[in-house]
DNA sequence: CCCGCAGGTCAAGTAACTTAACTAATATGA
DNA sequence: TCATATTAGTTAAGTTACTTGACCTGCGGG
């Protein structure tokens, strides 16, 4: 559809999100200027080799996941849709997505299929703006959403307003996985 | 599944994104101050209910539905989700919709499964505002965005806008099932 | 009549980003 | 060799959008 790579400073931004960091907390841990952040992002301006290396060390990406083409397929085949370790960049243990849509820039949705070991699942309560969609694709989930706690098995789904305090966890022996879909992805 | 109504400020401030609007833009529109509805937003304070009915006038909604208890459930267990014959408000033949998101009103996502039998699909291309995002759950899928074919299988995956044509048919034997989410249900 | 409170306004404060103006270090070229 | 240009940043002021606190105003009760 699209041949061409997002400029880097859409996926830096996005990546700072996702770690749920302001500018100037990352500022901070990689020890350069708030401004110097927004112009990256903003792709007003090209850092130099060693400042990139330790923003994506800081962002848990790489620089070179910041030039691959992720274009914008219509179709994504299983097996072939780029998986992410969370834990990486949310502190979450044992969780693995597989993202069905390649980057969140401009979109409204977001959709991942969330990949959960045993004993895996998110870190402490997230709340944001937004609505999210979820259907478990194989595996149990225990849910837990304003407080209530659901148990989910295959088939089961789910629907919830983000602003809700959530979280989730895999409390079976097997694998879990859930198609999670949420928007917006503007966090 | 709670007992309890959200506050109203969260259901003022959800209508009020929807609409994509900012405090300031609400204030002048309703003739009052957005110190005032930054307050009303955050439960700070009460309204008069001639200054909450101009709200939600502006907003579309309607004062009951601020106080109504329309605490969905959050899960929808498989087997017990309302199928929907779409022939009766989709012109496509044997396609019948599992809702994973009960109604749609307030939302800004909308969920199902769509269970097209062998030679079923949507009817004429459709287009409208939105996002979709879609993974196949069982069978085969041939899916048409804005000219282009794809075929999908079992545990494919799909994105695109709404405002592209698009349509979809199951030339496989077998039933075909496909989770479907898009945004936005409503405009 | 004065009290006190519900229902506001207004303007200052704040959070998070953006931008303009400047600088230091390196590179280029006459 | 020096003027100058470019690169890679910094600093601080500006902007946007929301929040907060101080104040105001009309109205019912004692």
């Amino acid at each position: 559809m699209n041949d061409s790579t997002l400029p880097i400073g859409v996926k830096l931004r996005h990546a700072r999100k996702v770690k749920g960091l302001r500018l100037a907390d990352l500022a901070k841990q990689v020890e350069c200027s708030e401004g110097f952040l927004s112009k990256l992002e903003n792709d007003k301006v090209k850092p130099s080799l060693q400042l990139l290396h330790r923003i994506v060390g800081v962002l848990g990406t790489s620089i070179s996941a910041l030039f691959i083409d992720n274009e914008q397929a219509v179709v994504a085949r299983a097996g072939t849709r780029p998986v992410i370790q969370v834990s990486a960049f949310r502190p979450g243990e044992g969780v693995r997505l597989e993202s069905l849509i390649p980057n969140s820039d401009g979109h409204l949705l977001y959709g991942a299929i969330h990949i959960v070991s045993p004993g895996g699942g998110s870190s402490g309560p997230i709340t944001h703006e937004g609505e999210e969609v979820g259907f478990v694709l194989e595996g149990v989930l225990e849910l837990k959403v304003d407080g209530e706690v659901y148990h989910l098995e295959q088939g089961d789904s789910f629907h919830f307003f983000s602003h809700l305090p959530h979280g989730y966890r895999n409390l079976g022996k097997v694998v879990t996985r859930i198609l999670w879909v949420n928007t917006p992805p503007t966090f």
